[in-house]
DNA sequence: CCCAATCGCGTTACAATATATCATCGGAGC
DNA sequence: GCTCCGATGATATATTGTAACGCGATTGGG
């Protein structure tokens, strides 16, 4: 695997890291597509589907139905723009959408903050035993629940 | 970690095994519990817990209503005698449920089936790499979408 | 025996998540 | 203009998951 920049992207250069790589997908980066995007952005851990909507909606000064938006994180997944939490039912703006990479998600459950880990090596050896057991186009969901440190401090 | 015997249990043993488990951790076998065990134990893939209302209700001859099956498999979830597969939504009974793992499942996107794997050693660096980042209490979900041999061979 | 407490389960209602279907609209190509 | 097609709107429906409350059986103390 070749080694790349692994730059994490915010605000207006995230938005612009997105646009260039759905576009070079051969998509269109419409304005309908760039709300729900900032909208899915601008959350700091995990949204529903039907969050993001909302937030869209507020951010745009109209409607937004859930369906729409549902189409547009299908598509963003499928672009590397957006995951999805499987465990959370919910989904997290890529801050390097460039780049691919099978991901580990740390999700705690007393807050909701979700932690984003690359590990290629790990990632690596799940595909492994994936293929070993003969399952072809593997597309890992490797995520933790758990307690986070500052939740595990002011808890006891 | 003691080695341990990591039989697979089926039909009238697994269903033994699973009163063991559950009553050696203080809780009750009722007839509620061994219907809807059986009934989550006859499917082959994971099923929903709509389906293993249905299933049970059909079994039984009466109207088993998905709430009440609900609490019974977040019972079995919590005592090991079933796991939930995140990406899903759905359950499986757990065919060993006297020993503990971090089970890493492996979903055919096209038939459903899904098979278990047991690496311990894998998940133990998965727990590490939760615990480096802060995290308390870890619980992996792994699990892996694509496509079984058997599906790929008969879609080409 | 009577009472209070607990537990398992029934029942109903409801909330949250996800998909299906068809209409409409606007741009690209002809 | 006309047609095709992708994007979106609108509505309905399906699926998954919780909340709230009550009932009956069991248990343990008085
Ligand atoms: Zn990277
Ligand atoms: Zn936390
Ligand atoms: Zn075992
Ligand atoms: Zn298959």
């Amino acid at each position: 695997m070749a080694r790349h920049d692994h730059r994490l992207h915010e605000g207006e250069a995230l938005r612009d890291a997105a646009r260039e790589r759905l576009t070079d997908q051969g998509e269109q980066w419409t304005g309908m597509r760039a709300a729900v995007f900032d909208a899915l952005a601008s959350f700091d851990k995990p949204a529903s589907a039907y969050d993001v909507a909302e937030a869209a909606s507020k951010a745009e000064g109209r409607r937004i139905a859930a369906n729409s938006v549902y189409r547009i994180l299908d598509l963003f997944v499928g672009a590397n723009l957006a995951r999805r939490v499987e465990s959370a039912n919910a989904y997290v703006a890529n801050k390097h959408p460039e780049c691919l990479h099978d991901c580990i998600f740390l999700i705690c459950d007393s807050c909701g903050q979700t932690v984003h880990v690359d590990d290629d090596a790990l990632s690596a050896s799940i595909r492994k035993a994936a293929a070993e057991a003969g399952f072809s186009a593997p597309r890992p969901v490797i995520e933790v629940r758990g307690t986070c440190g500052e939740c595990e401090r002011s808890a006891g």
